[in-house]
DNA sequence: ACGTTTCCGGACAGGTTGTCCATTAACGTC
DNA sequence: GACGTTAATGGACAACCTGTCCGGAAACGT
C-alpha cells in the first residue's frame, strides 16, 4: 500500500527528465511542462507529486543525500578518519556513478537550496571530525572547527566540480582523492612546489 | 552627452532595488515589477534599461567586478605576491563595504551566473599567480595550477561567506585574512591543531 | 529658451503557473 | 480472476508575469 509501481515508475520519469534537461538548458530555462514531456507524463501527474519545479529538484537532492549517507554509514562507524580516505573515495565514487545530478548541484542550479543542502550536510560532518579530533588529541584548535570545515568543503566541492566537468574518466577517483588529501595535510604552496617562506 | 543625471539615478535605483529586494526575498521569488516598484520607477523603463532580471543582475556584477579590478590594479603591479597579503585584503575590505551584494552573489543567487562570474575572475587571477611563481622558482608543481586556484577559490569563497553571513564586525578583515593566508600555507591540519602524520 | 533624451503609464498578446474535475487505466489484494 | 482502490490523463480555468509598444509629459544639457 506504501508502493504503487506507477508511482515510483513517475517518480524515477520526473528524476530523469530533470537531470537531463537542467544539463541540456539549465535549470532556470525549464518549464514545468518541458519536464513532463520528456518524462511522457500529464502535467496534472506533476502537480499531484510535486508543489513546482524546486520542490522536485529538493527532493531529488534529499535523495541523493540520503543515499549517500546509507553509503558513509558503514564506513564512519568502523573508522575514526572521519572524511579523509575511504569515506572522502566513497563520495567520489557516488559522484562518478550520479555524474549528472553532481554537476548540476555543484554549479548551483535551482534555487541554489540543493547545492546548500549538500554543503551544510558536508559542513556539519566534517566539522564534527575536527571537533572530536581536536578532544581526542587534546589540543586546541587554532581555528574554529567549522570555519576550517567551511574550508574543506569550499576547496573540495570546487575541485569536485572541476573534475566532474572535465573530461570522463581523466583522472581516477583514486587520483583525485590523493590530490584533495595532499591539499589538505599541506597546504597550496606544498602542492605548487615551492616555499611557504613566501 | 554620454552621461544623462536621470539615467545613472534610476540605473542606481534599480541596483540598491535588486540587491535589497534578493535580502529578503531571494531572487527567484522577485518580479520585475517588484523591483520597479522598490525602485520608483515604470516598468516600461526598466525595459529601456536591461532585457531583464537576470540581465539587470549580471551588470550589476560586472559594475562590482570591474570596480574590484581597479582597486586591485595598483596592488597587482607593485608587488608580486599576487593575490594574498594586500590584495586579499583590498579584496576583503571591498566585500565589507559591498556587504550585501557580496552576501547575494556567493549565495548564488541569480541563475548562478554572478558567482560564475566572479568565480572565473579569480580563477585567472590566482592560476597566473601560482604558474608565475612556479617558473620564477624553476619548480615543477606537484598539481595543475589552475587545480590549486579552483581549490583556493572554494575556499577562500566559502570563508568569505561564512564571514559576511555573520554578525557584521564580528572580525576584523585582517584577521581574516591571516586566517586564509595560515590555512592556505599550511593546510587544513595544522589549523585544527594536530598532527599531519594522521 | 530649445531641441533632445528619458521617463511615464497604460495597454497588449503570449506564455506559465497552479488548480480543478470527470474519465480511464493500472494496481494490489483477496 | 474479479473487485475496490489509487494513480494517471486530458482539458479547461483564472491569475499572474513577461516583454513590447505607444503618445504624452517631464527632465536634461547646451
Amino acid at each position: 500500500m506504501a508502493e504503487d509501481r506507477r508511482t515510483r515508475r513517475t517518480r524515477r520519469a520526473l528524476r530523469d527528465a530533470l537531470v537531463a534537461l537542467v544539463m541540456e538548458r539549465g535549470y532556470a530555462a525549464l518549464t514545468v511542462e518541458d519536464i513532463t514531456e520528456r518524462a511522457d507524463v500529464a502535467r496534472a501527474t506533476f502537480y499531484s507529486h510535486c508543489r513546482d519545479k524546486d520542490a522536485l529538484f529538493t527532493r531529488v537532492t534529499t535523495d541523493l543525500l540520503q543515499e549517500l549517507g546509507e553509503r558513509l554509514q558503514p564506513l564512519a562507524d568502523k573508522s575514526d578518519t572521519g572524511f579523509t580516505g575511504e569515506p572522502l573515495l566513497a563520495l567520489l565514487h557516488h559522484a562518478e556513478e550520479e555524474r549528472d545530478l553532481y554537476r548540476v548541484i555543484l554549479r548551483g542550479e535551482g534555487d541554489g537550496k540543493p547545492l546548500r543542502m549538500f554543503t551544510e550536510e558536508a559542513v556539519r560532518r566534517i566539522s564534527a571530525v575536527f571537533r572530536r579530533r581536536a578532544e581526542q588529541n587534546h589540543r586546541e584548535p587554532r581555528i574554529d572547527p567549522e570555519v576550517i570545515a567551511r574550508a574543506w568543503v569550499g576547496e573540495h566541492f570546487a575541485v569536485m566540480q572541476w573534475w566532474l566537468e572535465g573530461e570522463e574518466g581523466r583522472m581516477p577517483a583514486e587520483g583525485l582523492a590523493e590530490l584533495l588529501l595532499g591539499l589538505s595535510r599541506h597546504g597550496r604552496y606544498w602542492a605548487s612546489g615551492f616555499d611557504p617562506a613566501d
